[in-house]
DNA sequence: CGCTTGGTTCACAAATTTGTGAAGTTAAGG
DNA sequence: CCTTAACTTCACAAATTTGTGAACCAAGCG
């Protein structure tokens, strides 16, 4: 019931490829579930699950998947949709949204350059270590302006290549 | 005798600085003492410090700066220097080197990659998930390559501003 | 050669994180 | 209203990670 039952794939390669995906994802820093979760999400063929789904394919609890959610929707890297009448909560990975979030830690990098700010302050911009704070600063700075463009390229190739959504 | 005593800064404060810093790096997924070594580094006024020195600093025993060194060495964000003709070891920050192993994830990305080409394979690049990974993956390729370009850039724009190193 | 200083490795205790079962909460459906 | 389905929250046990002291190693120096 959960796939349109169009594409008949092997559950078991499925399977293979969401916890080998996941692996990498855990590699570079995110937390197991919300990796597992993840990963199930991108290898549906709709890309939207019910928890109930998400605890049967990954064979964790109900806890488990509510915590996982709870994470990758503060990491805006799904989005939880409550389908109306009806009490049963969907994830979704949207095409966009999600490697915008991946790569996007725009807050992130605010907080580096408030404390980099600070730092410079606090230890004299005439000092050599203030100079190299103000340095690392500039680059921050430089990268998140950049970033909006090459996001904004890649949108572009995106709907050259893939069409709208 | 650790800093050239030309500029005499507040101790407390470089160290606000180094902690806050440091903590900003732990959210973003940095283990704790490598965030510390490397915001002392950051915030020395040379950019390099020896093991006693940064265990002082921070009042850490000899076996968590080794830990943390080994740590910031392997991800490229200090280079460690054996200064000839003594035991003493040295680490420093590069004002390059550091920033681009921050972003340039390059390894990550490409087993990121592996692991979407074997899923577009193994669930059919025709099946609507297959799609969804096969759109993923090009966005990495393509942030792949637009990076060097934007570093290229960088590069220019630093040395224009900064001077050459 | 030994002594001594600077660092590394190892085993372990403490702290943190993870995932679970069980109890609690909310709202649909009779 | 009362029942029940679908989560969520909580307390706790298990596993993992962290940082330390202690033993160990390597290289200058006398």
């Amino acid at each position: 019931m959960a796939e349109p039952s169009g594409t008949a794939r092997d559950p078991e390669a499925v399977s293979r490829f969401v916890e080998h995906f996941a692996a990498q994802l855990v590699e570079a820093g995110l937390p197991r579930m919300p990796a597992r979760v993840f990963g199930a999400l991108l290898a549906s063929d709709t890309g939207v699950l019910t928890s109930a789904e998400l605890g049967e394919r990954l064979r964790i609890s109900p806890a488990a998947v509510s915590g996982a959610v709870r994470y990758l929707a503060q990491q805006h890297m799904v989005s939880r949709e409550r389908e109306p009448g009806s009490r049963r909560e969907r994830y979704r990975v949207h095409g966009d949204q999600w490697y915008e979030a991946l790569t996007n830690r725009e807050a992130v990098i605010r907080r580096w350059e408030d404390a980099l700010r600070e730092g410079v302050t606090s230890l004299g911009a005439d000092s050599p270590a203030g100079r190299r704070l103000a340095e690392t600063l500039a680059f921050f700075e430089f990268m998140e302006k950049e970033f909006r463009a090459l996001m904004a390229r890649w949108r572009a190739e995106r709907e050259e290549r893939f069409g709208r959504r």
